[in-house]
DNA sequence: GCCGGGCGATAAGCGGCGCTTATGATCGCA
DNA sequence: TGCGATCATAAGCGCCGCTTATCGCCCGGC
């Protein structure tokens, strides 16, 4: 079993077919077909069913083909220890200033070093770990981590972002119900749980939001509320991180805090990722 | 980058040495210089210091060999995958009955699948599960697992093993203090945590446990005990496992029960894990 | 101080294997 | 029934990773 045999496997899962597979491999189908001989006589099990149309991969080929996924994932950690580049996963304002803090303490410590933030849209920090993207991640709660090492390092309370000639713009604080009347923006593409935690849903009187247009990002988020088509909720260091001129932030009262959770796949190829759970740790203590 | 050049390094480092890694990997010690020399190239970085007498890897390079290893660790997770076979480590009588009850569900919901219970000495499915030896452990706390992800599933009282023609043999009960005066079985292969542990290390009055002869496992304990040469504390499950001619088991009372974790690499390559984790969650539930 | 042994590096040649192109076999579909 | 997909097979070739042979280096022993 090679590296080599393990990215066409992949690919060719992934494309259920031999010819487009060659194509975005730069060989020929038949060096496919010999490679997926040669892999289901190692392993001793037919890995594609083969169908005029294309191939498609037995239960067992499934399992197999994640199996390479992860291998080629931990491949890619030794480039990443050898290149000494640790991708961390957030996504909008991350963990607040935790964040900056962990990046110069992390820099002073392993100088030889090099971070690579990587921001993602909203909940998809999660689905990067889970597709090896990043080597560790600040995850927004709630968000499904089973199968990760986790844990929470910062927490932060909400805010209210309004257009700046709202009516409660003025307000030192505002509750979930002072804002209920007011179309909320929301994502579909974080988890439905996610929505509905951000969202206060169900509201302390059983009601539902008043849901309002979606958006994939922050900056698509903030551009709208500041448009005055809606309201946004965001943690509290959204406010200090992301402006927009015609925007306000209010506190949000009476709403639990956003926590946020470190999370790296344990037992990572990444020597850094231990390293930078370390510094995480420590930083998020006091 | 190709597993052969992986497989390569992680000797190479073992050995310290090109012509004995050469010697274990069946092949010329050329091809060795060569390999190195490649991948050095490709990362970009200096993974040895060579000298007279061997090679020592660098400090990058420490870390690119674990990395490496992890890499092989998944590929053997690609072969798992295929064969079905899950590694479930544990120690002694493990999760008790927890433990059948999870292999004949397993068995049911995945009859293509095999279970290879693996088990291991005081301490080292823990030990095991970090080395890559199996895929999966029910590992007895207290053991360090950061880095693993896991779960407590199952939870037992504590037994006292005395020979059968000990004075206290035939109580309902004990307390520690009561067999504060007997030599105490005790072993030098699990970490002193795990041995505090579980011989009540300081005692409720603050002093300490008399220590008796060390052990390896099992089977050794028992013996010992039989033997009339001390007395030793395991799980209740640990009677109903094991029996010695010439053993009785006690309950001991206002110990804290044993807690058994279930701990699995997250993110392992091999999908059979998930799928066993969901069973013992299931089945510890009640 | 010189020589021998052990180490890794280099050189040259060779052979396997994984690629290529060309073609065959099979099925679905019009 | 023939066409156009698909994957499988065959045959040839070239790369690359192996081998053996040798070198250069450092050290330790006498």
């Amino acid at each position: 079993m090679e590296l080599r045999q393990l990215r066409y496997l992949v690919t060719i899962a992934e494309t259920g077919n031999l010819g487009r597979a060659a194509e975005r491999l730069y060989v020929s189908q038949p060096a496919l077909s010999q490679t997926v001989r040669a892999l289901e006589g190692e392993l001793g099990v037919r890995l594609f069913d083969r169908h005029p149309g294309g191939v498609s991969p037995t239960a067992v080929g499934r399992d197999v083909v994640e199996a390479a996924r992860r291998t080629l994932a931990a491949a890619e950690g030794v480039r990443a220890a050898a290149a000494r580049v640790l991708r961390v996963g957030f996504e909008a304002s991350g963990a607040g200033d935790l964040t900056s803090r962990v990046r110069a303490e992390f820099a002073r410590r392993h100088p030889e070093a090099r971070l690579e933030p990587k921001r993602y849209d909203w909940g998809g920090e999660a689905e990067a770990l889970r597709a090896g993207l990043v080597d560790v991640a600040f995850v927004w709660l709630p968000a499904d981590l089973t199968g990760f090492a986790h844990e929470v390092v910062h927490r932060e309370p909400r805010v209210v972002g309004l257009p700046e000639n709202h009516r409660l713009a003025g307000r030192a604080g505002l509750t979930v119900m002072d804002v209920a009347d007011e179309p909320l923006m929301w994502t579909e593409r974080a988890p439905r749980e996610w929505v509905d935690w951000w969202a206060v849903n169900p509201r302390p009187d059983g009601s539902a939001p008043k849901w309002g247009p979606t958006n994939d990002n922050v900056e698509e988020m903030l551009d709208q509320v500041a448009d005055g088509v809606a309201v946004c909720f965001g943690p509290a260091s959204m406010a200090r991180y992301y402006t927009r001129p015609g925007l306000v932030w209010v506190p949000l009262v009476g709403a639990e805090p956003l926590r946020v959770a470190l999370a790296w796949p344990a037992g990572s190829a990444n020597p850094l990722v231990a390293a930078f759970v370390a510094v995480v740790r420590e930083l998020s203590r006091p």
